[in-house]
RNA sequence: CUUGUUCGGA
């Protein structure tokens, strides 16, 4: 069996993905048990496919064979139904779970994000942060919640998320400063922006790109042209 | 690297 897992988990990551679920159906057709890696190789496939109705049978079988306590599984259904219907059908999955970890959390952040509930997200993390250390939020949280500001022009609640990766001594991470620098830049404070450009021990042609967009877009052309040159001067070659 | 979420700027 496990070599069909293998199969299933390779079409899961190729370009076609179709296949993986044909595969699965024939393997259960020739009388052979799938087990848990076997549904959720099978579940990738159908979110990848946008296949809701092939994942709704493995959803199914997932309860009809008592995976329904593989947390992990449930948070691949979850995913599914936060592609391929919407944040309904993810939010039955997620309140039905019996252990909601971190990662469940940001499956459901992503989700409400995609589908322009802000409100719901900013509930979610403080939840989040109230509840016990298995669903603290983490770096991938915050990555989420920044970019959701960005696009919303979120400040205050952009800040808060700020704070939170202080604390949490995320500080080096490189994604999330250019995470921050995007956030401020898109909320029109590029001077916030540039400091945490600035205090940056590595910088990345991102990071650069960022805070270049960041100073064209609040009207500082100059400075855009003057970054664009010291990036160079550093050895960064544009794209 | 045999089960899950983000993948950064334009």
């Amino acid at each position: 069996i496990s070599h069909y897992n293998a199969m299933i988990l390779a079409f899961s990551r190729s370009e076609s993905p179709a296949h993986g679920i044909k595969f699965y159906r024939k393997m259960t057709q020739d009388g052979l048990v799938p087990d848990q890696l076997t549904l959720s190789f099978c579940l990738k496939c159908c979110v990848k496919d946008l296949a809701l109705f092939e994942g709704m049978q493995v959803h199914v079988r997932i309860l009809v064979d008592g995976f329904k306590k593989d947390s992990i599984l449930m948070t691949t259904l979850m995913d599914l139904y936060s592609v391929c219907s919407g944040c309904d059908d993810a939010y039955k999955v997620f309140d039905e779970m019996s252990m909601r970890d971190t990662v469940a959390c940001n499956v459901m952040i992503s989700c409400l994000m995609n589908n322009k509930r802000t409100r719901d997200v900013l509930a979610v993390f403080d939840t989040m942060q109230s509840l016990k250390r298995h669903c603290r939020p983490d770096d991938v949280t915050c990555l989420l919640l920044l970019q959701a500001c960005a696009d919303l022009g979120a400040l205050e609640f952009g800040s808060r998320v700020r704070d939170y990766v202080e604390e949490q001594r995320y500080g080096e991470s490189l994604k999330l400063n250019n995470a921050l620098i995007t956030m401020y830049s898109k909320c029109g404070y590029v001077d916030e922006a540039y400091k945490i450009f600035k205090r940056m021990h590595a910088k990345n042609l991102v990071s650069w790109s960022a805070m270049i967009s960041g100073f064209a877009m609040n009207g500082y052309g100059f400075d855009a042209i003057e970054m664009f040159r010291e990036m160079q001067n550093m050895g960064i070659a544009p794209d």
